[in-house]
DNA sequence: CAATATCTCCTTTTT
DNA sequence: GGAGATATTG
């Protein structure tokens, strides 16, 4: 396929900085995938010296597997195309003796890093979840914009910041001493680690001679000093983003990079892709008249020459089940009118909850379906479990792990033992695992409970050693066996049938590492610590969901769907206090959650509908439900609102002397 | 003292 | 409707 002169300039122009804004559906990942290959092929880089940033692993994934289908395998081997985080975490591996680390640590994440925020602040925040989430947050944010605990409690101003930066820095301690990383870290340690030590960021600049960022509206302010360390004076580097689809400023994203970079790169080449290959003009136009309310740094006008296409249809359902039935029923009705395939369909929501009932109504009536994001796999217990152990095996001081797996299955270690080596590792600033083989615990713990101990961490030490022996397989197969794990799944499960579903979804785990162990033609073979660091990024688990890739309806988060496209597309629950979302009303932050409408509009290409409900059950009561206020910014003339005259015309808007808005909503309060 | 049964709270988005 | 804390039993 041919490039367009934006697309081709973006890709040919590799002189210095460069800035692309590319519209949603403009064939970004495209430009991406042509410049890396152009960059080899005709201008001398090795694929090894060239790295590519993207924001989820399965846009990684997809983009390594493009690459080396445009340019070849071989040529493509060696390209480090991957998350900032992944990258972080490879910058980390391979320097980990200059950062003082040892080999083996563990990878925290949130709910881990929650587990000992909320052990470590017993005294202080008593235990009140919500003030834990803000200090998890605190930290977060601290870490993504470069403050370290010191700075931290210099610039605390109140007696609450003050507090936080306290505990930030006892987190940070406590996280040393575990040998453990959380997800901020990945990306803050490399960046600390290449400002402070210049011989590093000699070795990486050498490294990395070229570097693309995609979804560069992402990036945070650690991320942002990440690249600029990284790409150094030469400043070869290509980043894409669209500032209309920033929606994960919440995680301390800053959209504003993309204006600080011309001010820190002079030379910055700025190119526009504004023509959508993606979406009908309709879709586009909805798009475009929406995502105009907002306000904006660089314009951009977005143009599609596809046909005009079908109206946009709004589903009015009576409740939540309805809302799912009429989703389901709707697309049963038109794959058999328009003879699609079930992979063709999409449904997007705001939160994770939304998909349960849609699950329901997509089973009863026997339709594939796929749901991508949310709890996942790895949110299961028998996965967490295994994982445990296999992170306790790899670092040992990892007490989250320690504590997970220690009586499971029963052990006859209790609260009561736990609690009394608890305090005895605490006293001798030792982690768990260390205590059990501390002679002085005899006087602490009665015999039976010593012996249990001593059981359980010569168990573990034995399975550590025939790992690092050179079979892991072989010990992660023991471990499984050893600890009765299937006994135990069919002891504690319901039935049968839901035992049996945990079983196999240990085997797929079990599959997955010993993949990533033995490597495959695009992949390196990797250590045990390195793979149980791998899947705790989520990693594998999207690799997974691309080869899975039967005919099925596909589910998913609103935030997840970006990047991504479907030619049939329906939004549910497009409703006041969901889509923009409460808490973005109450803190006045509608914007975002108008660009996350936008995004979710804009991965249509035929047909879209949104889906609302007169009222819903939330917890118990029943609420009425308001059309969301991006329905009602939209251009009427091309929706359809279901039972309903679609368009006000003038004249009954100079009648009743009401706006057109307005009038939508007494129509719509009428009629529930 | 450990294992199981009942009751409560809360539900934005994710690397 | 699910996890986590509390009440109850073995």
């Amino acid at each position: 396929m041919k490039l367009n002169p934006g697309q081709n300039e973006a890709v040919h122009y590799v002189s210095g900085p460069c800035l692309v804004l590319a519209g949603a559906g403009s064939g970004k990942t495209r430009v991406i995938i042509n410049k890396i290959a152009y960059l080899v092929e005709k201008c001398g880089y090795k694929a090894r010296n060239i790295a590519a940033v993207t924001f989820t692993n399965k846009a990684a994934r997809e983009m390594k597997e493009r690459v080396a289908q445009s340019m070849g395998r071989k040529d493509a081997r060696g390209l480090w195309i991957s998350t900032f985080h992944t990258l972080g975490l490879e910058i980390i591996k391979r320097e980990h003796k200059v950062l003082g680390l040892k080999a083996g640590f563990s990878l925290f994440d949130d709910q881990d890093t929650f587990a000992l925020l909320k052990e470590l602040t017993e005294d202080e925040l008593d235990e009140d979840k919500d003030l834990i989430k803000s200090l998890a947050s605190a930290i977060s944010n601290w870490k993504g914009g470069l403050v370290i605990p010191q700075q931290a409690k210099n610039m605390a101003k109140d007696e609450q910041s003050q507090l936080f930066a306290m505990l930030y820095q006892r987190y940070a301690q406590h996280m040393k001493s575990y040998n453990a990383l959380d997800f901020d870290d990945l990306i803050l340690i490399p960046t600390l680690l290449l400002r402070m030590n210049e011989e590093v960021r000699t070795r990486w600049q050498t490294k990395i001679q070229y570097l693309l960022v995609d979804e560069y509206q992402d990036t945070n302010t650690s991320q942002y000093e990440l690249v600029k360390l990284l790409v150094g004076e030469r400043s070869r580097f290509t980043v894409v983003g669209d500032d209309d689809q920033s929606i994960y400023s919440w995680r301390g994203a800053k959209p504003q990079n993309l204006v600080l970079l011309g001010t820190d790169y002079p030379r910055l080449k700025l190119i526009k892709l504004e023509q959508n290959y993606r979406s009908s003009q309709r879709i586009l136009r909805a798009a475009n008249i929406l995502i105009a309310n907002n306000p904006h740094v660089y314009d951009k006008a977005l143009f599609s020459e596809l046909a005009y296409g079908e109206p946009i249809r709004i589903l009015i359902a009576a409740n939540e089940e309805q809302e799912a039935e009429r989703v389901v029923a709707e697309i049963i009705r038109h794959k058999f009118v328009g003879r699609t395939k079930f992979g063709d369909y999409a449904i997007l929501y705001r939160g994770n909850h939304q998909s349960r009932l849609l699950e329901r109504a997509l089973i009863t009536n026997r339709i594939p379906y796929k749901i991508s994001g949310g709890k996942s796999f790895f949110s299961r217990a028998e996965i967490k479990d295994i994982m445990g152990y296999l992170r306790l095996v790899v670092n040992p001081d990892d007490d989250n792990a320690f504590l997970r797996v220690v009586n499971l299955p029963k052990r006859g270690i209790g609260p009561a033992t736990l609690e009394r080596l608890g305090h005895f590792a605490n006293q001798k600033h030792i982690s768990l695992f260390e205590a059990i083989f501390d002679v002085e615990l005899n006087h602490h713990l009665a015999p039976a409970a010593v012996n249990s101990l001593y059981q359980f961490g010569t168990f573990i030490v034995d399975t550590g050693e025939v790992a690092t022996r050179g079979e892991p397989v072989e010990a992660i197969k023991q471990l499984i066996r050893k600890i009765n794990y299937e006994d135990y799944l069919y002891e504690t499960s319901t039935s049968a049938k839901a035992a049996e579903m945990r079983m196999k979804n240990i085997s797929e785990l079990y599959r997955w590492v010993t993949e990533m162990l033995e490597g495959d033609e695009l992949d390196e073979p990797m250590t045990l610590p390195e793979v149980v660091t791998r899947l705790t990024l989520r990693d594998m688990m999207e690799r997974n969901s691309e080869d899975e890739g039967g005919d099925q309806v596909q589910l998913m988060t609103l935030h997840a769907s970006k990047g991504l496209e479907y030619p049939f597309v329906f939004m549910v629950g497009v409703e006041e206090r969901i889509l923009p979302h409460q808490s973005s009303i109450d803190e006045e932050n509608v914007d975002e959650e108008r660009r996350l409408a936008y995004v979710g509009i804009t991965r249509a290409q035929r047909e879209l509908w949104f889906v609302i409900c007169r009222e819903r059950r939330q917890f118990g009561e029943t609420i009425r439900c308001e059309p969301s206020r991006f329905l009602l910014e939209l251009p009427q003339d091309d929706l359809i609102w279901e039972n309903r005259k679609p368009v006000q015309t003038e004249q009954q808007r100079v009648e009743t002397g009401k706006s057109h808005i307005a009038n939508l909503r007494d129509m719509f309060k009428k009629e529930s």
